[in-house]
DNA sequence: TATTGTTATACTCTATAACTATA
DNA sequence: TATAGTTATAGAGTATAACAATA
């Protein structure tokens, strides 16, 4: 056989599914307690990383295009971020969180309880194992 | 200070973003080769585990119990899955996958082969220790 | 009285297609 | 010609409130 019961590929891609939803469910509760939907919160998690041009953002959160006007258009409403025309190409428009785009994000990942006191269950060494194998399932490219 | 930079609460959290999104992404672009939602493969994901009452798939899913009646029905008429009296409760309707919902979410799983790949860069003894990690944060409950 | 599932409603998300401005 | 962003459209997801059937 390939692997034991508990590690095989299968197993583990039903762990990262529960893993995952129970990550995802607590992030969209938390941002519905900001008032806002799970795409506007994962936009402000993509832009907590550094401004971003729309089509960039459509790709980093897997979606069309089209689909960023709306969502841009609403937190922009609520002073979250701002649109900033592109010094080099003027088809392109930047998007960047304000400060109070920085404050709400950063407050939604501090009501994320249930994972941050699991994360918080995990002593210096057990950090540094987890962060070095999910860079290698996620992060990390194949050689070619 | 309280922990390294590479391992500390928040840099662990924005990993575990980037991780949720490489296979968000994947599973919504997998789950749409099937002509399904993100939500009807994330519905099927959770019927894969075993049948559900529609209030425990919306508890599950961390959404109101009245968005399931229109999953369940999209799924139920593509005969993906079916709706049960409960014996022991007759308010109660369990739902169950079919033979062929069955299929097409292994197939949407099959399909995730940046994830698959992956994981299968690990070798036995990693496998084993992302399990029990994963575990330790996400599944564990905390005594009280 | 409380719970389960459904319906009605309003708003948001989503992909597709067509458009303008720019490269 | 190709790309960035927007608009229009239709279908799907979402929470809220109200309802009937059942516990």
């Amino acid at each position: 056989m390939t692997g034991t019961a508990r590690t095989d590929t299968a197993q583990l891609m039903e762990l990262l599914s529960v893993s995952l939803a129970s990550y995802y469910g607590e992030f969209t509760v938390a941002a519905a307690s900001e008032n806002l939907t799970a795409s506007q919160g994962k936009t402000l998690t993509v832009l907590r990383r550094g401004a971003a041009s729309m089509s960039a953002l459509a790709t980093t959160l897997t979606c069309d295009a089209s689909n960023m006007t709306g969502i841009v258009d609403r937190l922009e409403k609520r002073g979250l971020v701002r649109r900033e025309p592109s010094p080099s190409d003027r088809r392109v428009k930047n998007v960047a969180l304000t400060a109070d785009g920085e404050r709400v994000i950063d407050t939604i990942r501090g009501r994320m309880q249930h994972t941050v006191a699991g994360l918080e269950r995990l002593d210096v060494q057990e950090r540094e194992t987890l962060s070095v194998l999910l860079e290698r399932v996620f992060v990390e490219r194949p050689a070619t």
